[in-house]
DNA sequence: GGTCGTTTAGC
DNA sequence: AGGCTAAACGACCT
């Protein structure tokens, strides 16, 4: 059989990189901070495909290093018609080219060269060499690489996604002519991009026709006499242009170099600094990609490499009973050492439990109801640590089987959020290649019939404790106390509010979704009168027509789609040129919105009358937890309808009512402790109203003598602060002049200065350590807090300047919500912790221990933190969420 | 049917 | 030009 040939992947960067920026819509590829990634986007696009169809062994990607050549020596004037670069490619390059390193991918760029000369050499040995050769380029020039080793891959008018194969067959049928006699006909016709004039009047009819009957340049102008009308005046008159032309056209294909095509043997890709570069990028389903076609190349290239002793996934052996009870001993060194834990499930169903130690892997299959699992109950029960992935997930199947799983010492996918907590949750399989460059088969979910055979529970297990060995190394003292102390053991505290759920009246719901449903109507028909026609009052773009076009009012804000519908630019609207449609158009979102809520919830009421929400604990990259299907953490409550949405929420059969307690000020209190501002300090522990001491100070009046207005402005500053608030966004905010709102800033911190200080130092310190960490220890990295662009690094120092205060506020509740949930189960209370809402926990209480559990409750939240100020908590009760608030 | 952008509910 | 979210909807693309 033959061997066959190793493939070379040449590609122009530059000019592809290009043609991927016009091909693709610069708007839509935009990070959240402004970067424009088209470019960028259609390259690596183009690359996967290019990887995934050619499979070249050999890979090697040029740049040109400048606009300035040996060409542009001879001929100054050298693609001098190019105007200037658009601003949104510039700055795509670099960011390419750490992409492409990301992924193991040599670039090269020689000075004095283009990127196509380099091409022209690797090209060229690479076929002396025995290579099939395919070269990547969007310049017409590269045509003349192609002989029978050397096939040009060229974009054609719909951008990158699609490239053309040239091979000579291919030349000879679009050009007729061989593909060496490209820059022959070229230099006759000319180039425009390159601002090469040709002979005039001499197209490609022309000079082909020329071409095929003299071969060369050369010897077409040796018998330029013999040609005759205008084009052989033009041809003779202008032949210096051509013969330079020629010259300037010419690729070179001796280059020195300092690798050969051998050196660019194709390598795995950095799976860390992939993830990282992408990220950044916000190249979600790129990503995939990259690692979907990677993962084949990791299958042979990387995890070969690493073939260390233990690296090859034991056999699973299927034990039960006192086989099992001597594995777990022994396998467990009598249940100090942590054991992988896997359980498997379908549609709610267990089927068994993949353990794994190191070495060992077993499976223990389980049925309901049959009397030898002893062994497997006991460990399960016991506190011997187990290491698990989305622990919750797994904890909560457990659920009807009368299993009972303790001892959770990990959670793989919490201690990498711990590592990242900005990105999304990954799968096991996803953080096994990204951390141990393993590849981990995991059926597709979106796939039917699974491509790959699935891993055994087992195995699964191996791999996750080995994770999770990596991903403790990784992690900080500081990090490693928050996952012990903190997360890991709030999984099963969320896990049980969540199995809890809170009760939910229908017919209060149904009632307010009726009476909303009739209001929205009538707003809606009032509308369309005062504009005289209907229209959707839900879209935005159909409102700036109402707006802008019909009214007539002034623009407002502008935003990517056009100008801002939100309700302050109504509001401004309506004091430049008021209108009866803006207030009824508020109106209309304010009772639509609500029910949406409303309608969300009720079909969120499960069988037994309650909801249960799913909490997300790695939902944020500050450390508080998320809530979703449905998010009970936005349920209304500013409003006098919102209320009513909260008056639903109701305690459940058997309960006397619903207790809520919440922490006042949490955010300022840990500001007060971290900044050790005096005043502030002060301010908390002299028991006076926070924006009464504080606006007291600022405006120099008795804190009786604060009006509202002042206590307004107060408030706004206090909490603006601990966002980066800046003079502008206060002035917006408050309505108020923008010299007003730095007067007021000023006024705040001369009373307040060691705020200021605090505040401008704990970015200084994360710009130095490159994270921001909680009281309690928890990390935020940073990277762009040295940026050069100034719209990422602002961006980036107000999160840094932010995350310690609402991280340390996190960590607070979550430490009062594990000491709570130990003391009501070590009290054996009835009563329980339903909801949790950032600084608000919602408790249903059973009949005759309220006094025990506000005792609980009170201690728990505010013995979870020792600060310079007290931790204040505020309790309430009542038949509903709504009454019970104070 | 999937993704993006806008808007708004909460903290 | 204000930090952290979830969710709905319209608009747009495939």
């Amino acid at each position: 059989m033959p061997e066959e040939k190793p493939t070379l992947l040449l590609i122009d960067g530059h000019s592809l990189a290009f043609r991927a920026f016009y091909a693709l819509p610069v708007d839509s590829f935009v990070t959240r901070d402004g970067q424009h990634t088209n470019a960028i986007h259609g390259f690596i696009s183009m690359l996967l495909n290019l990887l995934q169809q050619q499979k070249p062994t050999h890979l090697g990607v040029a740049f040109d290093i400048s606009r300035y050549s040996f060409r542009t020596r001879e001929y100054e004037d050298y693609k001098g018609t190019r105007g200037e670069t658009p601003p949104e490619f510039v700055g795509q390059v670099p960011l390419l080219e750490e992409a492409l390193a990301a992924m193991n991918i040599r670039t090269l760029s020689k000075e004095d060269y283009e990127a196509d000369d380099i091409l022209a050499t690797l090209a060229t040995r690479g076929a002396e060499a025995g290579y099939r050769v395919l070269v990547v380029s969007g310049d017409r020039d590269t045509i003349q690489l192609v002989d029978d080793n050397v096939t040009l891959l060229y974009p054609n008018a719909r951008g990158v996604s699609e490239l053309k194969l040239y091979d000579t067959e291919a030349v000879i049928e679009r050009y007729g002519i061989r593909p060496e006699q490209y820059p022959e006909i070229a230099a006759l016709v000319g180039e425009t991009s390159d601002n090469l004039p040709g002979v005039d009047k001499v197209g490609e009819k022309t000079a082909v026709k020329w071409i095929q009957q003299y071969g060369t340049v050369d010897e077409l102008l040796a018998h330029a006499d013999d040609i005759g009308g205008v084009v052989g005046q033009n041809l003779r008159a202008q032949q210096d242009r051509v013969v330079r032309n020629r010259r300037l056209n010419r690729l070179v294909r001796d280059v020195e170099l300092p690798l050969a095509p051998a050196d660019l043997e194709r390598k795995p890709i950095d799976a860390t600094a992939v993830r990282a570069v992408f990220d950044r990028l916000q190249f979600r389903t790129l990503l995939d990609r990259v690692f979907k076609i990677e993962g084949a190349a990791a299958d042979t290239g990387l995890v070969e490499a690493e073939a260390a002793p233990g690296a090859q996934a034991p056999a699973v052996r299927t034990m039960v009973d006192e086989e099992l009870a001597k594995w777990l001993r022994t396998q467990s060194g009598d249940g100090t050492a942590p054991l992988g834990l896997r359980i498997a499930s379908t549609g709610g169903q267990i089927e068994g439990f993949g353990i794994a130690s190191l070495t060992e892997t077993a499976w223990v299959p389980w049925a309901p109801g049959r009397p030898d699992y002893t062994a497997l109950e006991a460990w399960l029960a016991s506190d011997a640590p187990k290491v698990l992935h989305d622990a919750k997930r797994q904890l909560k199947s457990l659920q009807g089987t009368g299993l009972v799983l303790e001892g959770i010492a990990a959670d793989t996918a919490l201690t990498a959020w711990l590592l990242r907590p900005g990105g999304k949750a990954d799968s096991l399989g996803g953080l096994v290649y990204y951390y141990l460059g393993e590849a981990f088969p995991e059926p597709d979910p979106r796939q039917l019939v699974p491509e790959t055979e699935p891993l055994s529970p087992a195995t699964e297990a191996w791999f996750l404790l080995r994770l999770s060995q990596e991903l403790d190394a990784r992690l900080d003292p500081g990090s490693l106390g928050v996952q012990r102390d903190i997360e890991s053991p709030l999984i099963p505290v969320l896990a049980r509010m969540e199995l809890q759920g809170i009760r939910v009246s229908r017919d209060v719901l149904a009632e307010l979704d009726t009476r909303l449903g009739t209001r929205a109507t009538e707003i809606a028909q009032q509308a369309y009168a005062e504009i005289g026609r209907e229209v959707n009052l839900g879209s935005p773009k159909q409102l700036q027509e109402v707006l802008f076009d019909q009214l007539g009012m002034p623009k407002t804000r502008a935003n990517k789609t056009g100008y801002s519908t939100d309700a302050q630019a109504l509001a401004d609207l309506q004091e430049q040129h008021p209108h009866p449609f803006l207030a009824l158009l508020l109106q209309h979102r304010d009772a639509t919105k609500i029910r949406q809520i409303v309608e969300t919830l009720k079909t969120a009421i499960g069988s037994d009358e309650r909801i249960h929400t799913s909490y997300e604990q790695t939902g944020s990259a500050t450390g508080r937890i998320s809530s979703n299907d449905p998010n009970l953490q936005n349920i209304p409550v500013k409003t006098e309808v919102g209320r009513e949405v909260r008056s639903a929420f109701l305690a459940g059969e058997g309960f006397e009512s619903l207790l809520t307690a919440d922490y006042s000020q949490i955010e300022m209190r840990i500001m007060a402790h971290l900044s050790e501002d005096a005043g502030l300090i002060e301010a908390f522990r002299s028991g006076e109203d926070l924006h009464r001491f504080v606006g007291a100070r600022i405006f120099g009046v008795d804190p009786a003598d604060v009006t509202p207005t002042m206590r307004t402005k107060v408030k706004a500053m206090s909490y603006g602060l601990a966002y980066g608030l800046s003079a502008f966004g206060l002035s917006k905010q408050l309505r108020i002049e923008v010299a007003e709102a730095r007067e007021l800033m000023a006024d705040y911190f001369a009373r307040f200065g060691a705020v200021r200080d605090y505040l401008r130092g704990v970015v200084e310190q994360a710009r130095v350590d490159g994270y921001t960490t909680t009281i309690f220890g928890r990390r935020r990295p940073f990277s762009d807090l040295a940026s050069t662009n100034r719209v990422l690094r602002e961006n980036a120092e107000r999160q840094a300047l932010n995350s310690p205060i609402q991280g340390s506020a996190a960590d607070i509740i979550k430490r009062a919500m594990l000491t709570i949930d130990a003391e009501i189960r070590a009290q054996q209370l009835e009563s329980r912790m339903l909801l949790q809402v950032h600084d608000e926990l919602v408790f249903e209480v059973a009949p005759g221990e309220q006094d025990a559990l506000t005792t609980i409750v009170t201690a728990g939240m505010a013995g979870a933190a020792e600060l310079s100020v007290p931790l204040d908590v505020q309790l309430g009760t009542g038949p509903n969420w709504d009454a019970a608030a104070h």
